[in-house]
DNA sequence: TGGAAATGTCAACGGGTGTTGGCCTACGGT
DNA sequence: ACCGTAGGCCAACACCCGTTGACATTTCCA
């Protein structure tokens, strides 16, 4: 035994892990969870399906680790109140443009309690905790960020997921242009009447 | 042979096909394309899974059958210019509150191919053709059409499918009082900048 | 009333899946 | 130089799936 936290000694099997994490969420991200299967996902990673196991336990342990996902969002109290939306939908988009992590949660979410209940607790504390950080009513908050995530995840689902052709085809910037406003609105605006 | 096309004389078998096709619903909307067997659809429709065979030809025919789907979307050339949004939501929610087939398509066309290009046709051509019919400029009505799907179908999926807590919890008409003005920026308002 | 067509049941098939345990190999500390 | 052990492969098991074809039953027209 080294440390109570171990240092990180590398493993010599490290690159094998890493080559099945990263064969597993291409899978994922392409197919969903009950398509991949295990054994495309090994053959992928170029080793026996027999390792996944080793390695991950079950199935669902190594959709747990290839489903890792942090939104990393930026502190929102350092932004001018004014273009807290610019800075979020810019944010969101350079996050997941190029990774396909995301995608891959967000097809299994659609079946797999497990990957919804992550989604959840994804959305529900890290971008519930960035909208109350700058103090709006704290009974509102709530349902700011759950619109907030419906608007951002509605363009995930649309663009990367069913890749409607006009939501594929709008260049990031414009993205941006169009719906800075709405999560402008759903942070700090008013609903009508 | 009677005519071309059939007026419909009522088979007998009739009630086992709408049994079939209620389970298969039910099925598709809760476990998505994969984890609804044909097994568990028949059981549920108590009758023989070869009969599912005999009626929809195979698993594809059965969904493909059962996620027909319509956006009954109303005339928009009817209504008030600036009542665009508030009566584009509405309708969307009480169209689908209570009728999982939206359930089950958005579920599936997160990992089958088909349900995916049928999601695309439904939003491509019901909602392109019901936002180009009061003439905004045409280059742009795609993209109009594309956001108020990004949004819509957003709600839908974390309404109904993650169920993420603030979006379950709020009510109809306090989504239509957020939503509303989104929706009417993006059918006729301009990009910022 | 006869018999063809429609409706339904039963048992099985071929194939793919997650998962397991045994065995071989080659590294790395002593 | 040795040998424990981690890394890797192979073959197999048990299960469940979609699908099929043969057989029983009911319906209904001529």
């Amino acid at each position: 035994m080294t440390a109570t936290t171990e240092p990180a000694r590398p493993r010599r099997s490290d690159a094998t892990r890493a080559a099945i994490l990263r064969a597993a969420r291409d899978r994922f991200a392409a197919e969903g969870y009950e398509r991949a299967t295990i054994r495309a996902i090994a053959a992928d990673a170029r080793i026996d399906p027999s390792m996944v196991m080793r390695y991950y336990g079950n199935k669902e342990g190594l959709f747990a680790a290839a489903a890792e996902f942090d939104l990393r969002l930026p502190d929102l109290t350092a932004v001018p109140p004014g273009q807290l939306g610019e800075v979020l939908i810019r944010h969101f988009l350079t996050r997941w443009e190029g990774d396909e992590t995301l995608a891959a949660l967000l097809r299994t979410a659609s079946t797999n309690p497990g990957a919804a209940e992550r989604m959840r607790a994804l959305f529900t504390d890290q971008l519930t905790a960035a909208v109350a950080a700058f103090g709006t009513d704290p009974a509102t908050t709530a349902r700011r960020a759950g619109l907030v995530a419906s608007q951002t995840l509605g363009i995930a689902f649309t663009r990367y997921i069913v890749k409607l052709p006009p939501m594929v085809a709008m260049a990031p910037e414009e993205l941006v242009a169009w719906v800075a406003p709405t999560l402008q609105h759903y942070l700090t605006g008013l609903p009508e009447k």
